[in-house]
DNA sequence: CTCAATAGCGCG
DNA sequence: AAAGCGCGCTATTGAG
């Protein structure tokens, strides 16, 4: 009963939400779905988009990517999606400057496996799957503040299990460890935290009396510099393409930006040529300490592209 | 009929 | 009591 539930669920959200909703809304003149981004929503410097929100579009399930299927190229032109690879985790190497983290990224290592390697002690190349899934929780839940009791949630453990591989993560990269305190400090002090390029973020509550509010703040302290400078980032690359491309070229479009992706419609024929310009530009736009990592796929539609 | 609040869920 | 950051859209419910 309950999977049949479940299931339901998923298919009436995504008619609903995509199948029924996306066709009603293509401009009658261009025969296309024109989204708004919006530059002043929200609280860490991301892109919103809106009527329809082009950010949503699914594709974690199988029956998802296929509406991702569903956009497509004009005649003669092909989708070019380029996204920047575990870009907050670089960030969160470059800001807090641990070693052990910066290392892997140095020497282009598969991130969550090697979390993995040096949280369970054993070679990179030997981690089972399951212990880069709960590795991969761990960093993830590390850029947003988790909680021992989120995580165990998340990955399924006990409480005090998942308190152990906390431990141990911290234990094996310190610098990680000292700047989630130094951060949280210097919000209770200063009242805010910035972005790399020292955009920042005022946090209210940050010294609140109501604890739960107060939690709230602290871990967006923790979150707001990791997601805040991939926003700066990613718009510095916008700018840099967007000149490149300059104002009379036909061959190439930028139509989409999803966070941490831009998408490209260009000509057929001069698509090898676009797609290392567009990677190297992204992986251009600002030098952080390690380098940033740009994947660039080409396809028919947009899931293709993926 | 509109409006607002809530639950739930799609994405990064 | 809550426990993981940031969004926007659909369906539902209740009020006017």
């Amino acid at each position: 009963m309950v999977d049949l539930i479940l299931s339901y669920r998923t298919l009436t959200k995504l008619n609903s939400t995509y199948l029924e909703a996306l066709p009603k809304q293509i401009d009658l003149h261009t025969k296309r779905l024109h989204t708004s981004y919006h530059q002043a929503v929200t609280a860490t410097g991301r892109l919103s988009s809106s009527n329809p929100n082009l950010q949503n579009i699914p594709i974690r399930s199988e029956l998802g990517a296929r509406i991702r299927g569903a956009f497509i190229a004009g005649k003669d032109r092909v989708i070019i999606a380029a996204d920047y690879s575990q870009i907050e985790l670089r960030i969160m190497a470059h800001i807090s400057q641990d070693a052990n983290l910066l290392n892997a990224f140095k020497n282009d290592q598969d991130v969550h496996s090697a979390t993995a390697s040096t949280m369970f002690q054993v070679a990179i190349d030997e981690v089972t799957k399951e212990q880069r899934r709960r590795a991969k929780a761990i960093n993830f839940g590390l850029i947003y503040g988790m909680s021992a009791f989120g995580l165990a949630k998340q990955i399924d453990v006990s409480r005090t299990e998942a308190k152990e591989y906390i431990d141990a993560y911290f234990e094996n990269y310190p610098g990680v460890a000292q700047y989630m305190e130094d951060t949280r400090e210097s919000a209770k002090i200063q009242g805010y935290v910035e972005t790399v390029m020292g955009r920042r973020l005022y946090l209210p509550q940050i010294n609140a009396k109501n604890k739960m509010l107060q939690q709230h703040a602290l871990r967006t302290a923790i979150n707001a510099p990791m997601q805040g400078s991939s926003a700066d980032i990613i718009k510095k690359a916008m700018l840099d393409v967007h000149d490149w491309i300059g104002s009379n070229n036909d061959d190439i479009k930028m139509i989409m930006q999803v966070h941490d992706e831009l998408v490209f419609e260009v000509k057929a024929d001069r698509v090898d040529e676009f797609a290392h310009k567009i990677q190297d530009l992204m992986e251009n736009a600002y030098l952080l300490d390690i380098p940033l990592k740009v994947d660039v796929g080409t396809g028919s539609s947009w899931q293709e592209a993926h």
